[in-house]
DNA sequence: AGTCACGCAACTTATATAGTTACATGAAGC
DNA sequence: GCTTCATGTAACTATATAAGTTGCGTGACT
């Protein structure tokens, strides 16, 4: 298991709802194009639909659809709704019992390191939206990997 | 468990022993200090010897010393030697079984990210050495926190 | 020789996360 | 109104990762 995770499943999956946005997929249909399990998506989901990044619908004909325009949606919407931070937090538990001048100093340098780099990476995803990677992909792919937006 | 990671031991432990680098610090000593078992500390230690940032000694009056000014140890050396990303790579593990352009397209973006974000760590890291965090604590914390640098 | 400390391999335990099952709710179609 | 389809959610299982632990070997000092 976690071969994957859930910014993964969420990328992949708009991605695709990006090329089609008018159609509904069910958590079903995403489920199988990543490889993993339909509850997993709605659970990767709910907290999208919650941002207002995602609406969903029950019954016929219902499931997933992006709630605005590709194009008005950053990756780094995407990463901020889901909350799973890139940085492993677990790095720096505090002493266990005991203040440390010294380990405190060591962990305000590494926070400082990782406040940067969560920075950086904020930045980076604020600059590229769904519709930007739908056009990537509409570039280079004509050929035949994902004929118009099948699953598998 | 996981309450603690090896780096942050690392960067503990290097902290005292930059602070009376004649001193040996056998690795029970190491571990009562960071709250772990002597085990754990060799373990995180080994790759660190094998930098040269560390050597150790069997026998009486054996242990861990650094195997150089504490000014000439960067964060970036050890971090470097510990081999332990902060970045989770566990986040983008390719399609399972299939090619998916829309997914390729989402893992560059994202890989590009995290190399940026790594870079930045790095750079950060690598402008402070053990000196520049033991003279901050001596700065701070000639009161009582840690006597001379006795564990607890 | 005896003690002390690292070296290392194997095993155990804890935790986080994905995967799964089960059941409830609500919407569309008949 | 009943069935079917789909989400919503809670609870449980499985697994991978990392820390903790035990045991034994080796080298060094007394």
């Amino acid at each position: 298991m976690k071969r994957s995770s859930k910014l993964s499943l969420a990328l992949h999956a708009l991605g695709h709802m990006a090329q089609e946005p008018a159609r509904a997929r069910t958590s079903e249909e995403i489920a199988a194009m990543h490889g993993t399990h339909a509850v997993v998506v709605r659970r990767v989901f709910a907290p999208l639909r919650e941002a207002g990044i995602l609406l969903s619908e029950k019954g016929h004909g219902g499931g997933w659809r992006l709630a605005r325009p590709a194009a008005e949606i950053s990756l780094a919407d995407i990463y901020a709704a889901i909350g799973e931070p890139f940085l492993t937090a677990t790095a720096f538990a505090p002493a266990p019992g005991h203040p440390c001048a010294i380990e405190a100093a060591m962990t305000e340098t590494v926070s400082a390191a990782m406040v940067e780099a969560e920075a950086v990476i904020a930045r980076h995803f604020a600059a590229r939206t769904l519709a930007d990677v739908a056009k990537v992909w509409g570039e280079r792919a004509k050929s035949a990997s994902h004929p118009t937006d099948s699953p598998l």
